[in-house]
DNA sequence: AGCACGCCGACT
DNA sequence: GTCGGCGTGCTC
């Protein structure tokens, strides 16, 4: 007798293990580890995914069956399987998260329910379920608590009828298409009758003529200037019929020109020799590869692919969510040609679908992609690349809360071959694990063209007085008119984490605020609405104040949207592009702003983050920072790192062909050691500094952190609860650690409910991880009074 | 998650 | 006496 072993779609503490089921004979020789099955669980049918097939089981209760399946090949392979249970354990996630995770978005099923109603009695008797119909579909997250009983009765009573089925979210897009269905001498004959003037079916005869038998998508058709009558007519003539062809996406928008590999200077050639000797003799080695920006690690990064692919072998290449542009796409396919696959956020679910279905297949043996892609189901890794590797994108933050660095180390281990973590501005912890000769150091100290980095200077804001509400300084409001005298390009940053800008009352001081959560109403001037970027709500802007009447309540800070208006206000005749998260929300915005200031049809770029990393625009020679030290004001142990990182990073924006950079940095803090160091470049000074810093204040990588957010409707009681498992840990783990809290969060109130957390500094707890899991198994109960509890296991900040 | 089971207050 | 509130435990 055949059992599957199947981890259920049931997202609790008590499910995550494996549940028995029978492999009925008509699913017998098909039921195969790592397919996603239907299963009745409970009452109801859900999910699971086949993670061992037995011929015995543990449990001695009465096996159900498996109901049917739902994939044709396993979707997870042994190694991906292997991995789950790993990610799950460090993350102190559901096993079913993150078997979840590994799958393309989209391929994930959904349970649609459906209503269908006895007689017409139960209809006419609850039309504000029915509506008048007899079958509805029924989604139990949206319906009311009174309508849940009222459904659960009924159906209890037998008088409606409850159809479930999981359906797949996507489906293979399909294309309307027509198929010729004459031969050439019937079209000739047809040819022949049809009016003179009938240039719409001359030309379909035409092409039936030429091409027989074929199938021409509608889309296709429709271009050529043949309408849809003509289809319809040609169809009942019997010329043509209707058919469908799956669509095959193709995400690369470009067609690309092979290019040749380049020569390497010394220091790369170096560094890819090395690579590729691990490569060759299958060390699961890291390499830290330190270079300045222009250094040229995007060959070593190539050069090294080609080796593992020479070799037989596959290769997984990561970047930051910002910077898969179609530029390094295009750099990289160019070299490898349809070998490589995309993964990307921007891709829709179904061609997200597709290129992981090449991936499966060993079609694809390059991937590229963000985050998501370190589960590739490659086969054969030959070698991992983290470009950027300092990236606070590859720190997923939700669950489950990996870390891409840890689980690509786990795969390379695996695989047996290297991983390269790319950075000019290494994080501390990869930087600190080279000193110690874990991770071996390759570096890139000079540009390649030899170019020098630009000059950088700083601006102390709290010098310049604060007429024209002081956004821009003198210097760089001279520096932006010399630029665009001479018609070279400029790109503004303001670094303003979830930039806003806000309204308040000048006489009374009044500041509106989000009715849900502890923050402050944004200003959209687009949509003239007030929004909350926590929880969504929106509210008209106020014409008067509502505190006091008075009119006289205006906009404060520096949204990118103000700061636009006042460079056009400054420079009338200059062509301003704006890259927020306002104007790249539509899918390909980002790419169009960047192929329109790269083909310098705009003078002035200006945005936050997104516009700091990866781009490379030979023309612009400027690049200004406004509030450079804004990350700076935040309670966050890793704020001078991503300062130092952020401004390093822009600064190389600037000069980068045979034209001489300037940088201008505006700052408050012209005296902090991040805001010096990165006037200077000097890493290697920051290193020794900041290491001093997370020294003195026992943080990462001196320290291991963990932490635990409580959170409820409740502020009360979530204290209450925080301050219980606070007491269990100081129970639990030595008098080494350090445990701080429970303290309200930056943000304590988020969309009416209340967040506290605990921070856990420590060097070496055995029992730290028994304590988690305890902690989490008794929140499991307490969920049901409203408490939430989720461990962040090496979290980002403390915020 | 979802549902059943079981133990206490206010009602036809 | 019962109906229904929600605290608790189980689902192969």
């Amino acid at each position: 007798m055949q059992i599957a072993q199947v981890i259920v779609d049931v997202p609790t503490r008590q499910t995550n293990n494996p549940y028995s089921y029978l492999i009925p004979d008509t699913l017998k020789d098909q039921v195969m580890v790592g397919m996603r099955v239907e299963v009745s669980f409970g009452n109801r049918k859900v999910t699971g995914f086949v993670v061992a097939v037995t011929n015995k089981s543990e449990f001695d209760g009465k096996l159900k069956p498996i109901d049917s399946l739902i994939d044709l090949a396993p979707v997870i392979n042994p190694e991906l399987l292997k991995l789950s249970s790993w990610l799950a354990d460090q993350t102190y996630s559901f096993k079913i998260s993150c078997l979840q995770t590994m799958l393309p978005g989209g391929m994930r099923t959904r349970n649609q329910k459906r209503l269908i109603a006895k007689d017409d009695v139960i209809v006419q008797q609850h039309p504000e379920i029915f509506h008048g119909h007899q079958e509805i579909d029924y989604n139990q997250k949206r319906a009311d608590d009174k309508t849940v009983a009222t459904v659960l009765k009924l159906q209890r009573a037998g008088q409606i009828q409850v159809v479930e089925n999981l359906t797949h979210h996507t489906h293979p897009m399909m294309l309307k298409a027509y198929r010729g269905e004459i031969s050439p001498a019937t079209a000739q004959s047809a040819l022949a009758k049809v009016r003179k003037n009938a240039t719409c079916q001359i030309k379909l005869l035409d092409l039936l003529m030429k091409h027989p038998n074929q199938t021409f998508l509608q889309s296709k058709l429709t271009a050529d200037g043949i309408t849809a009558t003509t289809l319809k007519t040609a169809q009942q003539r019997g010329w043509l019929k209707k058919t469908a062809v799956q669509r095959v996406r193709n995400p690369f928008l470009r067609p690309t020109k092979p290019t040749a590999p380049l020569q390497l200077n010394a220091d790369q050639k170096r560094a890819v020799d090395q690579i590729n000797t691990a490569t060759t003799q299958r060390a699961d080695q890291v390499f830290l590869l330190e270079g300045v920006t222009g250094s040229g690690k995007t060959e070593v990064y190539l050069q090294s692919i080609a080796h593992a692919l020479a070799l037989g072998r596959t290769a997984l290449m990561l970047v930051p969510e910002i910077t898969l542009t179609p530029q390094i796409v295009a750099r990289i396919r160019s070299r490898f040609g349809d070998q490589v696959a995309m993964l990307h956020s921007a891709l829709s679910n179904g061609e997200r679908h597709d290129e992981w279905q090449r991936i499966n297949s060993g079609q694809a043996k390059v991937v590229v992609g963000v985050r998501s892609a370190i589960f590739a189901p490659l086969k054969n890794i030959g070698l991992i690349i983290i470009d950027e590797e300092h990236d606070s994108s590859y720190k997923q933050s939700d669950n489950p809360r990996y870390q891409t660095r840890d689980v690509a180390k786990w795969r390379a281990g695996y695989h047996h071959c290297p991983v390269v973590l790319g950075s000019a501005t290494p994080s501390l912890e990869s930087r600190a694990r080279a000193m110690k000769g874990v991770y071996q150091l390759l570096t890139l100290p000079h540009r390649i063209n030899r170019q020098a980095l630009p000059h950088v200077s700083i601006v102390d804001m709290k010098e310049v007085a604060t007429k024209r509400q002081g956004i821009l300084s003198d210097q760089l409001i001279d520096a932006i008119s010399s630029r665009l005298k001479r018609r070279e390009q400029i790109i503004l940053l303001l670094n303003r984490r979830g930039y806003s800008s806000f309204l308040m009352c000048r006489d009374c001081g009044y500041v509106p605020k989000c009715p849900n959560c502890d923050i402050s109403l944004t200003v959209h001037k687009d949509t003239h609405t007030l929004n909350c970027h926590y929880c969504g709500h929106k509210e008209p802007i106020p014409m008067v104040c509502p505190n006091c009447h008075s009119n006289r309540i205006r906009f404060y800070g520096v949204g990118s949207q103000q700061l636009e208006e006042q460079v056009k206000q400054l420079f009338p005749t200059a062509r301003v592009l704006r890259m927020d998260v306002d104007t790249t929300r539509r899918k390909g915005a980002h790419e169009a702003i960047i192929n329109q200031f790269g083909a310098h049809q705009a003078d002035i770029l200006l945005g936050t983050q997104m516009i700091a990393k990866g781009l490379d625009f030979p023309e612009v020679t400027l690049v200004g920072v406004l509030n450079a030290d804004s990350a700076l004001q935040f309670p966050d142990f890793r704020s001078s790192e991503r300062t130092f990182q952020l401004l390093t990073q822009v600064s190389g924006r600037s000069g980068r062909a045979d034209k001489v950079g300037e940088v201008i940095i505006q700052t408050f803090n012209p005296d902090h050691y991040a805001i010096q160091l990165a006037q200077t470049q000097d890493y290697e000074r920051f290193y020794a500094t900041e290491m001093r810093v997370r020294h003195d204040g026992k943080y990462p990588p001196y320290y291991f952190t963990v932490k635990v957010t409580g959170s409820a409707a409740n502020e009360n009681q979530t204290a209450a609860e925080m301050f219980g498992i606070l007491n269990f840990l100081k129970d639990r783990l030595s008098s080494q650690a350090i445990i701080l809290g429970p303290t309200p969060k930056a943000i304590t109130r988020i969309n009416n409910r209340y967040y506290y957390q605990i921070i856990i500094k420590y060097r070496k707890e055995p029992q730290l991880r028994s304590a988690l899991d305890q902690i989490l198994m008794d929140s499991q109960k307490k969920q049901r009074a409203g408490l939430q509890v989720a461990i962040d296991n090496e979290p980002l900040d403390f915020m």
